[in-house]
DNA sequence: TTGACATGATACTAAATGGTATCTTATTAA
DNA sequence: TTAATAAGATACCATTTAGTATCATGTCAA
């Protein structure tokens, strides 16, 4: 349904494009930098930066002839919305199990 | 590197699993009531319960000819963890947002 | 102005993915 | 016991994905 949940989840499903958003956490690069970390061609890189541009997840500002890739904070927000929508969920299973925990205790 | 975050990511990446995840924190479900609320065969729907369960993000109990899907709340730690790791970045450059708003305002 | 450099764009390939149809197995109930 | 039901397993198909190689474009610097 909403586009921007599911190109930030697909984008986040790939390990190198999580590792470029850890490494674009560190510092702005170009792509020629972050090709320089991983062991596959500039165009391969260019393509994850793609994904994670559509996932909103990084922008690209033209600088000269280079293109310096920054991490985008508010493309995280529709993810950590939809895993909020279980924070209750969780809460109330792992206080669920607590309270087992407890209850076993005074068998 | 971690199989665990990486096949939690995974099976989060299609809409379809996540809506399978909203359901079934609403209420535990057997394939066949689970496929009832989607437009797709049953065969289509055990793959999906197969790439959560990979994920660890349910389980699943034999009950007679049954099997009832449970959500699995702790296999949502590696994401989670995984998306903890930017709390502070998240934070500072909204902090920072915030305060460039702020800077603006008394311009 | 010309060569080197940073990137964009396209065409191609192998593998993974999401789906179907179909057959088998196990369990329940009449 | 036998028929219906719930699920597992497998083979197959179309599309997407992650990667490559290659060529084009724009910009910087000597």
């Amino acid at each position: 349904m909403n586009h921007q949940t599911q190109n930030a989840f697909r984008a986040l499903a790939d390990p190198t494009r999580r590792d470029i958003v850890r490494i674009l956490a560190g510092q702005d690069m170009t792509i020629a930098q972050l090709t320089a970390r991983f062991d596959m061609t500039r165009a391969a890189v260019k393509k994850h930066l793609t994904v994670l541009s559509d996932g909103g997840l990084i922008s690209v500002e033209a600088r000269g002839r280079e293109r310096i890739n920054r991490l985008e904070p508010a493309g995280m927000a529709p993810v950590l919305d939809w895993l909020s929508y279980f924070d209750r969920f969780w809460d109330d299973r792992l206080a669920n199990l607590k309270d087992a925990i407890e209850r076993k205790k005074h068998d």
